[in-house]
DNA sequence: TTCGATTTGTTCGTATGTATT
DNA sequence: TAATACATACGAACAAATCGA
């Protein structure tokens, strides 16, 4: 019991709390990959020398984070950006008959800049810090309805290239994680009524009056750390953004 | 421990859910109203005949709705329908610059109108059923940011005037609540771009071509019935929704 | 101010049920 | 069938916060 106490730097918070952190720190660390089973309660009570109960309370709040996956019979593995889970939790748009289809992306531009100081701030990066700009067109049942613009630090994605990126066999989270073990666990966004730029309008096939969706993301990996930035511009002619902050 | 499982009119699943519901129907029966004091562990687990650790378990998804709230040396109460609560559930939107400011209503208009199929269909209610129709203007810092029409179907707030309405001390949920018992508790919003109508437009101090957010919302009560529609027009030029799935 | 009663929060342990392999 | 892992349910003990005597 005590050994657990001694293993935190800090404390005088709960103990399934620091577990938790443990835990979390080992997910940074890539010991358990996404898709991976983690060690099952016995194995992780014994390692952190508490009980069974504790380390079940500790793995509760990151399983309500999505960050892991408990399955009865089978154990506990570390999430993964499969279509399923983007689309509920990363992605927002549904048709306006209520329907949901995961969107077909076109590569529209790649390339890297210097971070405005914006950018920078946001992401929580030092200033003039190199950013992989990325452009995306994307099609629901074959019409373009949104474009997206992507920025992210290119010192966390190494070896990154245009290629890489039109290679990719999933969603661009999956490709994140799965290459950079850099996993998205939550995203921020907000959202108000404007224009889209002339060349993006030209792509939904809208008049450049017409109003569009503007949504602004940040995208976060594990202990809230901004990793990516994101605009979007929707044609919401034929789809809605979906907020419903709803239980399980 | 049987009195329990008797107790219960369905069965095979687990007995902190039954319990759940058990504790949900005495709070839509009134038996607990917004700001009281629920019984403690001890007495509910003596009422239902089950352990402190279950009657635990029970209350914890409860808490997370928000629908209940706990507080250590004190008790379980009933949430109310406070300012902050509002501010942090059901009001998303926020100043360009991140304030956060509670708005300030002005009633446009009030009246009973007969309901149009799709707005039933939305309220699970009869066609043709009487509905009230409010609506509002909505101020943050003195300029008028958005507009609201509220749907409500007249059956379940008997005693509703325009008086009423306009005298309330709170928040429109909060006169839901103390006046009518029907405790908002979840909200779900879907969200495009469009324009407002011209006289709302106008309101807003905004040209009729000039692009709005548009919010539909409808609010659920307990087990998940929806009570309330609503339509809301933003000028997004100081104010931006705010979509952020976080965790506590 | 102190103290005791009450209530929720944390941690431990045990037993049994259920799903998977 | 047996072993493993998570899910449910019970109980006990102590800590921490609150409140009133």
């Amino acid at each position: 019991m005590s050994s657990a106490l001694l293993a935190g730097t800090a404390n005088s918070n709960p103990l399934y709390a620091e577990i938790q952190q443990q835990i979390t720190r080992s997910l940074i660390g890539g010991e358990w990959k996404p898709g991976e089973l983690i060690p099952s309660e016995i194995e992780l009570s014994r390692r952190f020398g508490v009980s069974k109960g504790t380390v079940r309370r500790a793995l509760e709040d990151l399983v309500s984070e999505k960050i892991l996956v408990r399955r009865q019979g089978r154990g506990t593995f570390v999430a993964t950006h499969t279509r399923d889970r983007v689309m509920y939790h990363f992605f927002h748009l549904i048709g306006r008959d209520g329907s949901r289809e995961p969107p077909v992306a076109t590569l529209l531009g790649y390339r890297v800049i210097k971070g405005t100081d914006e950018a920078c701030n946001k992401l929580r990066i030092e200033r003039q810090s190199r950013l992989v700009n990325v452009q995306n067109s994307l099609a629901v049942g074959g019409k373009e309805v949104f474009v997206d613009d992507i920025l992210i630090p290119r010192s966390f994605f190494p070896g990154l290239t245009q290629k890489v990126f039109r290679d990719r066999e999933s969603t661009i989270y999956a490709l994140y994680q799965s290459r950079f073990n850099i996993n998205v666990v939550r995203i921020s966004e907000e959202l108000a009524a404007g224009h889209a730029p002339p060349e993006h309008a030209k792509r939904l096939a809208i008049h450049r009056s017409a109003p569009v969706l503007i949504i602004d993301r940040i995208a976060y990996t594990y202990q809230d750390k901004p990793i990516e930035l994101r605009r979007s511009w929707v044609n919401t002619a034929s789809h809605v953004y979906l907020s419903d902050l709803w239980k399980s």
